[in-house]
DNA sequence: CTAATTTGGAACTGTTCGGTTATATATTGG
DNA sequence: CCAATATATAACCGAACAGTTCCAAATTAG
């Protein structure tokens, strides 16, 4: 009763390590999408034997949806940053060029478990997830907007909402195409030219670069 | 030897429709995506027994590959009358328009089989597809773009290229969110801001409305 | 009407899959 | 060292699956 805080669980020690099992889980869900995943597969490139799979995390729908949140997170927090640049249009840039690179990895599966491959998944609660995901990307789009028009980087009646949806439907568009083999020097360079075109002001100039 | 010209086949007439088959297999394709579907799910949906299924079609992937091209074929046609409106905005947003309402339609799945489904699939062959159909609807918008260049709607240095992508990126965006369950309505509202955008001018002079 | 030809339906076969069970192994507590 | 606990390995089971075979049904040719 004394000698067990921080002490290690009783049993058997686990051979793997649970969030590394879950990010290998992304990878094989990444590449082969979830339909085309099968329990051998997970098992496999998780590195965790069957019974235990099912005894820690659950069926594939529970290990996908562990896969998801985790992966939304990371790739949430990885964009916020992104948008951080100092001036609007490295911000937007950066979170655009952000999409590709992350779309175009090497060593990894193309495309994004969250825009290509997710929104696929037959099943109310992801669906429900992307939702919230996607509203939640464009809102992050949305503030770092807010923030330039008080900045004076854009002006105060620029659409913030509608170019957000934009920025944000470039990324899906940039990120499905690198999915079918784009290269990625052309989407990141595509992706550039997005952040110049919602930068322009209705009246039409474009911003002007810090 | 005499008579068989035009004549009925000689065996046992089919009981389905070769094309009607199709387009129901492009229906279980669509709704199911590729990995999802079952041999028994394209002979329940398509209406043909299976032994016919393999002898006249051949495989799930044959069967994906003559959907895949019949839909390409199908769309792109609409596609292209879409952009024939007259005005260049009407012809931009009716593109849009046109990808929003195919990917929202009662009756039908959600998403689109080229956008949606076929990049998924782990195949080379349609990987190559996919890059050639991309490359034809850029082409398509690129090509409304010239014209609206020679009808003096766009000034000459409009970059035709570069916005024709993004068009094509912006109906991959929508596309996508139609898929995840974002309402007709909004995916309406912003291809039309979507229309607006691709085409202020850099200097920033918002095209004219005709 | 009969033979030839082609399709349709049902059943069959070997394989893969999801999920569970039985048992061996590693660790802590006493 | 022994009991208790927790994980790992392997094998197992019924269901689903892909693809084929067998035979009945429908049609044409003669």
């Amino acid at each position: 009763m004394i000698q067990n805080n921080a002490g290690r669980p009783r049993g058997r020690p686990r051979s793997f390590d649970e969030r590394d099992a879950l990010e290998k889980a992304t990878q094989v869900f990444w590449s082969k999408g979830y339909d085309g995943v099968t329990i051998d597969d997970l098992v496999a490139g998780m590195g965790v034997g069957r019974p235990s799979l099912y005894a820690i995390f659950g069926d594939k729908r529970a290990i996908f949806l562990r896969v998801l949140t985790a992966y939304a997170e990371r790739k949430g927090a990885s964009a916020a940053k992104a948008l951080l640049s100092q001036g609007l249009r490295d911000s937007i840039a950066g979170f655009l060029r952000f999409a590709v690179e992350s779309a175009t990895e090497k060593g990894s599966a193309r495309g994004c478990l969250l825009v290509c491959v997710a929104p696929l998944v037959n099943d109310a609660e992801v669906q429900r997830f992307l939702q919230k995901a996607a509203a939640g990307g464009a809102a992050l789009v949305e503030g770092r907007f807010r923030d330039g028009i008080t900045a004076g980087e854009i002006p105060s009646d620029f659409p913030v909402a509608a170019r957000a949806i934009q920025v944000t439907d470039f990324a899906r568009g940039l990120t499905m195409r690198a999915l079918i083999g784009t290269p990625r020097k052309t989407l990141l360079s595509d992706a550039g030219e997005a952040a110049d075109l919602v930068l322009l002001s209705r009246r039409g100039n474009a911003v002007p670069e810090r």
